[in-house]
DNA sequence: GAAACCTGTATGATCTATGATACAGCTTCG
DNA sequence: CGAAGCTGTATCATAGATCATACAGGTTTC
């Protein structure tokens, strides 16, 4: 008899309920129903619904207080959330600010046969494979895996690597990149990139998949990269272009963010970031992007 | 004593040797090591083992053949993915195809705080709020939650909803649209959204928030969309412009998608599919958009 | 054909999550 | 102050997940 692998009940309490805050059914500093009025509510005992609100609170989203109730938290002034406007070009490329790195793993191997092939590789031909975790403020928000053709890859260290950005490194080599193709999905953290995120197994993550080539047709990147959600999103600013007959959407560049900041891209998401806590990462390095 | 939630067990080898697979490490039609050497090595019971090894032959991962072993099922001819390019413009408008949409809720309501205050209402405005399901071959793809305030709301019908793209019915009452803002994220699917998408409760969603606004500063529409991510992905074509001083990355467009098949343009797996399963969606509606 | 391996299936023991209940301590409200 | 409601905590019973083990039946290899 296979028992179906049925959702934790607290997980589901959980969910329901981290829907309806967020969804502003719950506004912010509303108090919640109570414990036995949820438990009741939802067919589940006082112990399963703590559980969910346990969940809730160890991620900010309600506040409890003993002999009073559990609260809505206010997230909206503590989401100091990585905000990465990607007009779906510039964030490409810079994306600057003081970010650290963590190279967890880095060699010369036998590519994947989906690699090799994204990459138009001869058969026999060799990659280096990076795992890098990118940290803002000493907490991760990124999970990195990258695949470069060796030849490639052997003109720069693994020094470098953790140093410096990837594309970087690839046109200082004199290749130029042309062209790239990407695609954003979502997944849930397996064991490695759950620990190295610093997050729950089976959380969910944003994906990247980037492929990069150069005027030639060679592909010179591939980049697998995972984002914690509550750190990192893509966002994009549209406007409508053209006249009445075409009108079309287009990424708004120029468009100021916050204070001041030039009218074209150069990852202008100031603010925030001014109190900083020393890295902490064993092998952190300093960089931009 | 809070016995942290450490997710099930089998949910952890399912995930791993997930993240395995898709990565390449275990290529397609590659045997895995024999149920036994997995339960050794994860220290874990074989009945254990199984359940994952269910979960992942569920999602069409592996295939597994008795007396013989469990195969990595070759996923690239397998992959009827809904591939949506956006050029991070066009995928607003455009996307055509016939889609089914199914009208899950239609109403005014009093409008949640954090929708009111970005459609930039006044106090007490009213906004129409409905929940749609969108589903392509009869199979559901995206879970989407539109708030329209209410003036605009009225000059169009529920059937038309149902039957129309938002955004054209907008349109077609005389407001023009004029700017929007995108963003991109990953979220675990509620009871709701799991039972409207056909998904488990905590499984992994795509979410798309966009407000768009008039050339006034009004807001229009608040679209709040989550994506299964088997079923749909966002992708985007990008192409470097500029002269060596300044490159910049840039959408391509015009870059036909189908037929021809530019030699590195993956995730285009085409093939498949010929055999089309009729809609049997209840309130399903015939739509373009 | 026989040995070695594999998946499929079943059993009962054990650990964990959940249920039902009770009570202590705090907060709010009248 | 005192009643009512809430969270925090503990207890023991139950249901579900996992474990350890055993065996049946198919596949591969020799």
């Amino acid at each position: 008899m296979k028992s179906a692998v049925e959702p934790l009940k607290a997980r589901r309490i959980y969910l329901l309920l981290r829907d309806r805050i967020v969804a502003g059914d719950l506004p912010p500093g509303c108090r919640l129903p109570g414990e036995p009025a949820l438990a009741a509510e939802h067919a589940v005992s006082r112990v399963t619904v703590r559980r969910a609100l346990d969940l809730l609170e160890k991620e900010g989203l309600v506040q409890r207080k003993a002999g009073s109730g559990t609260f809505v938290h206010d997230t909206r002034s503590v989401r100091p959330i990585v905000a990465d406007l990607s007009n779906v070009l510039s964030h490409l490329i810079d994306m600057g600010r003081s970010t650290d790195v963590k190279l967890l793993s880095f060699g010369y191997v036998a590519p994947p046969e989906a690699i090799a092939e994204s990459l138009g590789l001869k058969p026999g031909e060799r990659v280096q494979r990076s795992v890098r975790v990118r940290l803002i403020d000493g907490e991760p928000f990124s999970y990195l895996t990258t695949h470069v053709p060796e030849w490639l890859g052997l003109t720069y260290s693994e020094a470098e690597l953790a140093a410096r950005p990837l594309l970087e490194l690839i046109e200082r080599s004199g290749v130029k990149t042309e062209r790239a193709t990407q695609a954003i999905n979502a997944t849930l953290a397996g064991p490695e990139p759950a620990a190295a995120l610093d997050l729950e197994i089976g959380s969910p993550l944003l994906t990247l998949t980037r492929v990069v080539h150069d005027p030639s047709g060679r592909g010179v990147e591939h980049l697998h990269a995972l984002y914690r959600p509550d750190r990192y999103s893509f966002h994009m600013d549209l406007v409508r272009i053209g006249d009445d007959g075409e009108r079309r959407w287009s990424p708004a560049l120029g468009r100021p963010r916050a204070p001041n900041k030039t009218k074209a891209d150069k990852a202008n998401t100031d603010k925030n970031n001014a109190g900083e806590k020393p890295t902490r990462g064993s092998r952190a390095i300093k960089q931009r992007s």
